[in-house]
DNA sequence: GTGGCCCACGAAAACGGTTTCGGCAAGATG
DNA sequence: CATCTTGCCGAAACCGTTTTCGTGGGCCAC
């Protein structure tokens, strides 16, 4: 199927036929619609080789990640491809599974592909060296932070998202809060932690105890809330530093007798539908919006496309969830 | 940066540079080191463009999916990706977001880059249309299975799944197995029950009860295991149709004084570690292998590449992880 | 020493496409 | 009627690459 075959069939030459199939002006219409109707019969694909990719874009970006098994890659990628597919472009995915070396690898592989952009979607908002300096094409960081700050970061908002909890438990007039969450190596995890002292302080307010800092499991969840309502028996809410944590808390608080929302309210974070609607009772959270992440990177990749690269970190902000481990809701 | 870029700094024609890339053989073994230096310095990208894709493979394959943000799908594209990885191929990623206007539209996409062939991955085995007759090119389907027995398809086998964990629960005793599981419009529920229903005939053995059908919820599995124990008090084994299933059984058997393993043994079905192995007690459950489902398409792809389409259904066996659930390992 | 052979290489053609540019016809203008 | 403009089209040049095929030279056998 090749470009003379369509012209021959349309009756034109083969540079009326490439004019009229790339949408140039100077080709009537008549004769635009000859080209396009013989294209059609011959199943012609009109684009995708050669020059027609030389000069111009190939419409692909390479997106690269290092833990696709992960929860939150997922989420990121799904709105990215979205984001993507609305414009006509296609997204070639690599997984580096952590490994520095598959990630030159595929950083190549992606680059002879003639990707016109990346994105390097990260799993914990972490700051990552950059990878700028190997990549001749735009790149934007998605759920990572860049060491370069010329680069541009999108990230999630984690302490915007737990001030927004803890806004939540106050205005509830919860004052005794605790805090259980993952290993303080996470940035994540002190983010969150920041974001509750923060509102905690401006209410005048106490925490009850220093956050717990473990790990990010269930059964942490469930041995940390034993430890709090031993240590501060009078807590009257415990932010969790995301939804298996605080359903593991919830286990526990249950097994003690204690009445969740009434006696102790919960709040977690991620809003992973899995643990946190099907929780008892239904988990308050944060969602980070994720998709609309992999959405705003795509956004300006497409900006840094255009010839106009942002750099810095943008926070991503957070939507909270309102469900019943927080009891109804309060009119301000 | 051209190949005569390359051919010149290497001191040869752009003929020879051409075939020393493509590693070709009649090409001196010193020239094509040198041929080899010059691209490298250069940063030349050997191939992706005009006629290195015109008559060979773009060495890309098209993944479509319906539902990327289930659990399923990233596995099993996890699998493949690395599968392909190791073949230096690529893939470009869609989600139809169960569409049809959507995949169509996706299709023609891929086909006008030049896919060499595509992977269809469903999210249930559930059999759909085959797409086959829009695709020029070789189709595998991964877990999902086309209409049309021309196809290929590689789904899970949720049969000799459900057999293992029956036979587990035989083998250790347990004589009063009630089933608890989700739609039975779900092909995945309807299969589990029936190789359940195998084992237990083999063993001359009734179950406890007919199945109960209902939702893949935490919430239908409490509910459903308070119906099944009033129904029949004396159960000695729960086999349920997902982990999030069992963790709602496992929740309502502790509600109600029984223990786990000792009075009653659970089962689960996937192996979805947040909730398997972090469930009280830990799940014995099985694992569908999806990693290696994703795999065994791409393997087949590349044969059907390599012009040995197969065709048929071929059922990837599951793993049974027998973790503390169903009570210590016996020794045969 | 001479003939034959094979191997490595390069000139040139092919490939499938785009872009430049000149020309032709039709309509506008004088 | 002559001239000018304008809009379409196609011949030809071009692009970066592969492939064909001819050639020169080294090596070995005789």
């Amino acid at each position: 199927m090749t470009l003379s075959d369509v012209a021959s069939r349309a009756g034109v030459s083969v540079a009326t036929a490439s004019k009229a199939l790339n949408g140039r002006a100077e080709v009537a219409q008549a004769t635009r619609e000859r080209v396009l109707r013989a294209a059609g019969e011959l199943s012609f694909q009109p684009n995708a080789l050669a020059s027609g990719l030389i000069n111009g874009r190939t419409r692909t970006v390479g997106l690269l990640t290092d833990e696709l098994g992960g929860r939150f890659a997922m989420s990121i990628l799904l709105g990215a491809e979205n984001a993507l597919g609305n414009e006509q472009m296609s997204v070639l995915l690599c997984d580096a599974r952590g490994d520095a070396i598959r990630r030159q690898h595929y950083i190549r592989t992606l680059l002879a592909r003639q990707v016109d952009g990346f994105i390097v979607v990260g799993d914990s908002n972490e700051v990552g060296p950059s990878l700028t300096q190997d990549i001749p094409v735009p790149v934007v960081y998605a759920y990572a932070e860049s060491t370069d700050p010329r680069d541009l970061s999108v990230i999630a908002d984690d302490e915007g998202g737990a001030r927004l909890a803890a806004e939540h438990l106050v205005l509830h007039g919860r004052r005794r809060i605790g805090h259980i969450t993952g290993p303080d190596s996470y940035r994540s995890a002190r983010d969150r932690a920041a974001g509750l002292r923060t509102v905690l302080t401006e209410a005048g307010l106490d925490p009850a105890g220093d956050p717990l800092f473990g790990e990010w499991s269930q059964r942490w969840g469930r041995h940390a809330a034993r430890l709090l309502l031993a240590a501060r028996p009078d807590v009257d809410a415990i932010f969790c530093g995301n939804d298996q944590l605080a359903a593991g808390v919830a286990d526990t608080l249950r097994d003690l007798g204690r009445r969740i929302p009434d006696d102790v309210a919960i709040v977690g974070y991620d809003n992973w539908e899995f643990f946190a609607a099907d929780c008892r009772p239904p988990l308050t959270t944060v969602d980070l919006n994720l998709e609309r992440l992999g959405a705003t990177a795509v956004k300006h990749l497409y900006a840094a496309l255009d010839g106009n690269p942002g750099s810095g970190v943008i926070r991503q902000p957070g939507r909270l969830v309102v469900r019943e481990s927080t009891g109804p809701a309060v009119h301000r």
